[in-house]
DNA sequence: AGCACA
């Protein structure tokens, strides 16, 4: 039950959140409260009944979060002691990263399958299934706080974290696919942003939805917000 | 207090 007791885990574990703090901006401001340990890979925090005033900080690298344990144990946050602990398991951002995501119900089938393997060891059906699972979990793009996504709904997308060779037709062929794109406009001085306009916020809001995280390389999944008025 | 990733 204590903090001891659980082996170290690259993610940490938060709990005595002040539950007021809306969900993003919780996410935010761990992540920047957070950030000086190491790289962050994911912030999860969820408000159901069972979940409020707790959040999991994943990093890279374990060193990471020991250091976040010791160093931020009953730090005030929103006026509120900080309780730390690991984590008790592994993220889900960790093990896809790893190649070794499946998903909550498709482990229980694998675990069954495990359990009768037991009892019937010969019969020894090649399973493709299993394999392909675990494969086919795509890394999720790390969480990026722009500091614009607190913004209101515009029809101009603002895009961020874009290579520094990226051209606009390569953005075009992107961004044209969902309907109502007007045009996108780059700053010859501003490397590594865009603007896409869409016809109205609606249409925006489905882009920016579905272009999320997009990797024009490995290294830059694209973070995508409204554009400031 | 409460250990998830919709």
């Amino acid at each position: 039950m204590l903090t001891a007791d659980i082996p170290p885990n690259q993610s940490i574990y938060i709990q005595n959140i002040n539950e007021k703090i809306n969900k993003e901006e919780l996410k935010r401001s761990l992540y920047c409260l957070f950030s000086h340990f190491g790289r962050i890979l994911d912030v999860i925090a969820l408000k159901t009944p069972k979940l409020r005033g707790q959040a999991w900080v994943v990093f890279t690298e374990v060193t990471a979060a020991s250091n976040a344990v010791r160093q931020m144990q009953n730090f005030p946050f929103y006026d509120k002691p900080m309780r730390i602990q690991y984590a008790k398991s592994k993220s889900d951002c960790v093990s896809k990263a790893e190649g070794t995501f499946v998903t909550r119900e498709k482990k229980m089938k694998q675990e069954e399958k495990v359990e009768r393997k037991r009892h019937a060891r010969e019969t020894q059906q090649p399973n493709v299934s299993d394999g392909a699972t675990a494969q086919n979990g795509r890394p999720v793009p790390p969480f990026q706080p722009s500091g614009h996504d607190m913004m209101p709904p515009n029809n101009i997308l603002f895009i961020q974290n874009l290579p520094i060779e990226t051209s606009t037709v390569m953005l075009q062929l992107l961004f044209e696919q969902y309907p109502g794109y007007k045009e996108i406009r780059m700053i010859e001085a501003k490397p590594g942003i865009a603007f896409v306009e869409y016809q109205d916020d609606v249409q925006s809001s489905i882009a920016m939805e579905a272009l999320q995280g997009f990797k024009i390389t490995p290294q830059n999944p694209m973070v995508v917000s409204f554009a400031k008025k």
